[in-house]
DNA sequence: ATATGTGCAAAGGGTTTGCAGATAT
DNA sequence: ATATCTGCAAACCCTTTGCACATAT
């Protein structure tokens, strides 16, 4: 549970209760879509606009704070900025769960960049299949 | 170019031409986007219907003829089916290259895969960044 | 001959925008 | 006190759907 109100102000943004709801759903789970974040959110305040959450999810990518997860089928999710890492995706269930980078993919990514002469600025990994989880629920 | 009218058979598809032009365009730049498609057929076959194109790219990929290519920030491309192959994708231009796994990419992710249980069906590896060309234009 | 596919127009969702009132600083 | 933010409603996409006509087999 991070400091919310200071990360905002950080990025001279004012540190409201809607935004810092917002982080904290994404936070709890790790990824989230626009939609499971209103679903969420409207149980513990209903009056909470679907357009301040569009609105917020935008701003804060723009600031850093935000990461865009693009999903094959679905629709993007949205996770904390952090230190870069694996998305495992399951194409069942949609659950995303990060995995830090094995320790010798720069060297294995490398010689591609340099070749293409390539200003690299993301890698963005995404293993696809179906988790632990859903592979049990099907066999029972 | 490939031999379209045989690849829709072989899928229980009939081999009409608005199916074939559009296989066409994606495969002539590699990746392109439902509006690209519809940009530039129109211009060759200005009553080709959006609506077809839609109908089509979801079958196509339904059929595993095209592949969806997710991108941050931008509407998903689609790219004929093929081989596994590494992502550079453009943040200004927004153009997407094939490049070939360099050699050890297997091995690394083997053990994070196995140590999760994870029945992997598909790994996406997009590397983002500035294009060479991109580069130099902003250079200039 | 017939199942499939196309184009059109309408419907359906998701996302953005403008603005008046509310809130954080 | 004031710049910023929120919620609402409307507007604005993008995408899907239903149906009558056309086409591939």
């Amino acid at each position: 549970m991070s400091d919310y109100a200071t990360l905002l102000k950080a990025s001279g943004l004012k540190a409201t209760f809607q935004r810092m709801i917002v982080l904290e759903t994404i936070e709890c789970d790790g990824h989230r879509s626009v939609e499971e974040i209103h679903e969420v959110l409207k149980e513990s305040y209903p009056s909470i606009s679907l357009a301040t959450i569009y609105k917020n999810i935008t701003m804060l990518q723009e600031k850093g704070i935000l990461t865009e997860v693009p999903i094959v089928g679905r629709k993007s999710k949205y996770e904390l900025s952090k230190s870069e890492h694996i998305h495992l995706v399951c194409t069942l269930c949609g659950g995303v769960e990060d995995h830090p980078y094995p320790p010798q993919s720069d060297e294995v990514l490398r010689p591609l960049i340099a070749k293409e002469q390539f200003a690299l600025q993301k890698r963005d990994i995404n293993l696809y299949g179906i988790c632990h989880l859903c592979q049990v629920a099907s066999t029972s």
